[in-house]
DNA sequence: GCCCAAAACGTTAGTCACTAACATTCTGGC
DNA sequence: GCCAGAATGTTAGTGACTAACGTTTTGGGC
């Protein structure tokens, strides 16, 4: 073998390729003016290849690997608590720890993603982490509506300080982020 | 004219008549079965005359007339209220006043929204309330990214509580969704 | 009843996301 | 170097959706 055990491996390889061609083009042309022919050529691969690595072309924007960190974050809050406070205790610790380096990749996807023919993607993507966030209220014991209900209205807030955010200009995304949670908790 | 001033015009009955053939294909087959040719074809009119009345398939399912009556429910709430308040107490009062037999189309529909493959639809269509709401809200002195998560909540909230029912076998829809704004109401 | 502009509709030809079936190349351990 | 299986390519298709342009239909004025 050429690799050690660590190497990413061939596949592995090839999708993170896709990936970064992706972005490129799409913070260059607009991510509707780029069909996945286009990235397929500029990635010097099939377009079959693309789709065997990213289910869609939304997929190549909004595959997101923070959503486990959001869900483990809610799990450690006090069981006790109600449901929505649960998930917006928890959105806000997840954010806290969320390394700056991260940051900034997520500023560049947002930049991207508040063309509204994205925002159906943004949600669908975000669907997935509702129901894992909804399972875990309930299995922690909260009612099943409760939970559904808690977890849809704070990762709601959460995309939706995101995308304000996204679309002006300047501020610290982080604030933008408690600023959200804190128009959540004033419902009472 | 062969029509008194009421009378629907050409237009607006082929377009209930796509749609009342639309559902009941949808209803008989399943969402992703039915092409828009074969809509199309069932109500005697071209591919093409179903785009001009529906800009998409989704809109066949999702045209919903309702969320003109939420804005304005919520415009209707005192001013002075804080952005999250008006928007819960908005819905809730729109909720209360919606017709009976409206409340059975919305029931239709939503069993069929169930379908995962729905979902993203069903959030587009949501966002386009949520903008008007969150215009609404900034338009009457709220700030804009507090006008913007307290639609985007409260909508989020409601979604869910439908969805929840939709999907379960009983209970009456009206307290479902009255049961969801509560859930936001515990947040402080 | 007739006329006519505008609205409504049809036809055609296309783009693009996405899928299935099958053939081909390449990788990585022996 | 060999070879099984993974990775990729090719081809051919479906279906949502759009643009351009021609045809029919509608409905108000005469």
């Amino acid at each position: 073998m050429t690799d050690s055990a660590a190497t990413p491996g061939k596949a592995e390889r090839t999708r993170a390729h896709i990936f970064r061609v992706a972005l490129e083009l799409f913070e260059h042309h607009g991510y509707e003016e780029v069909t996945v022919a286009r990235i397929a050529e500029a990635a010097g691969v099939s377009e079959m290849t693309v789709y065997r690595h990213y289910p869609s072309k939304d997929a190549l924007l909004l595959d997101d690997p923070f959503d486990p960190l959001i869900v483990a974050a809610i799990a450690a809050r006090p069981r006790q608590d109600p449901p929505l406070r649960r998930a917006i205790d928890g959105v806000r610790a997840a954010w806290r720890e969320l390394p700056l380096e991260h940051a900034e990749e997520v500023r560049r996807r947002l930049r991207l993603a508040v063309a509204p023919s994205l925002r159906a993607a943004i949600d669908r993507n975000t669907a997935a982490t509702e129901a894992a966030v909804a399972a875990r209220l309930e299995a922690d014991g909260a009612d099943p509506a409760a939970a559904r209900v808690a977890a849809a209205a704070t990762l709601a807030a959460l995309m939706a300080g995101l995308l304000h955010w996204a679309e002006g200009d300047d501020g610290a995304l982080g604030e933008a982020v408690l600023a959200a949670l804190d128009v959540l908790e004033g419902a009472a």
